[in-house]
DNA sequence: CGGTTTTGACCTGCGC
DNA sequence: GCGCAGGTCAAAACCG
């Protein structure tokens, strides 16, 4: 499998958001709560999300290949808190990014209830620090010329300049879409929401710990880089301020 | 020792 | 006003 940064994989989760693809309207009373409506309208507003897929991301880090298979993106990311998400069996983690004293961007991760397979990843608040671009140049370099991105293809392939498959605001990737969710409200009913948060049946303690396992959710890459810069910008803060 | 993760508590917004 | 759910805080534990 080389169409991990596919687009398809986007487009494909996004689609099983719409309610042809529903699997069971029946399998859960949740969806039909207009509180649980209103709370996802409102947690998605003014958010990007992109879709993740899991295996991809373990088959390198089992590969050993964690250091360059793709992070989660140009910055570092630390973890504030985890929540169960209502009617969802996986839990949603609240990362912050580290990479920079202050910097207001936030990401929320949580795996998909249309795809286990997949991660959602909710942007939130733009950086206000460039990124780390010259590792990020180089190892995506390594990456592109290891074939790591090969057979995508179809003009799918993400800009992998910069880790499209989970790039940052600034990025236009085909995988990053604003609140497509919300784009696609009049898609968005209560058997949709049934899909997407329905109980499934596999063991919630499992899936939990499934999610701890995720590089999204507990590896912060390049952490020395990134308290390099921490530590330059508090300097640089500490000398203007 | 400093940074990160974990996790329970707290805060906020929304519907009833 | 109350209850619920999502989001954030903060202290303790953990790790390199």
């Amino acid at each position: 499998m080389n169409s991990r940064f596919s687009s398809n994989h986007f487009v494909r989760d996004i689609e099983n958001y719409s309610p042809e693809n529903s699997a069971d309207s029946s399998s859960s009373a949740m969806a039909k709560d207009p509180k649980i409506s209103s709370k996802i309208r409102r947690a998605a507003v003014g958010k990007r999300v992109s879709l993740v897929p899991i295996k991809d991301i373990e088959r390198l880090r089992l590969k050993g290949d964690h250091m360059s298979a793709p992070p989660s993106d140009s910055w570092a990311w630390r973890k504030y808190g985890q929540k169960p998400i209502k009617g969802s069996p996986y839990p949603r983690g609240y990362y912050r990014c580290s990479s920079s004293k202050g910097c207001p961007a936030r990401k929320q991760v949580e795996r998909s209830r249309a795809d286990p397979n997949m991660l959602i990843v909710t942007y939130s608040c733009e950086h206000n620090h460039p990124p780390p671009s010259d590792l990020v140049h180089s190892q995506s370099q390594e990456l592109i010329s290891d074939n790591k991105f090969s057979s995508i293809g179809d003009g799918n392939l993400i800009n992998g300049g910069e880790f499209g498959w989970l790039t940052d605001f600034e990025s236009t990737s085909s995988i990053i879409l604003e609140s497509p969710i919300l784009m696609e409200e009049r898609r968005t009913t209560d058997r949709e929401m049934a899909m997407i948060f329905s109980t499934r049946e596999e063991d919630e303690s499992d899936l939990f710990a499934d999610l701890g396992e995720l590089p999204e959710c507990s590896t912060v890459f390049r952490r020395g880089m990134a308290q390099r810069e921490a530590e330059q910008r508090r300097r640089s803060l500490a000398t203007t301020g």
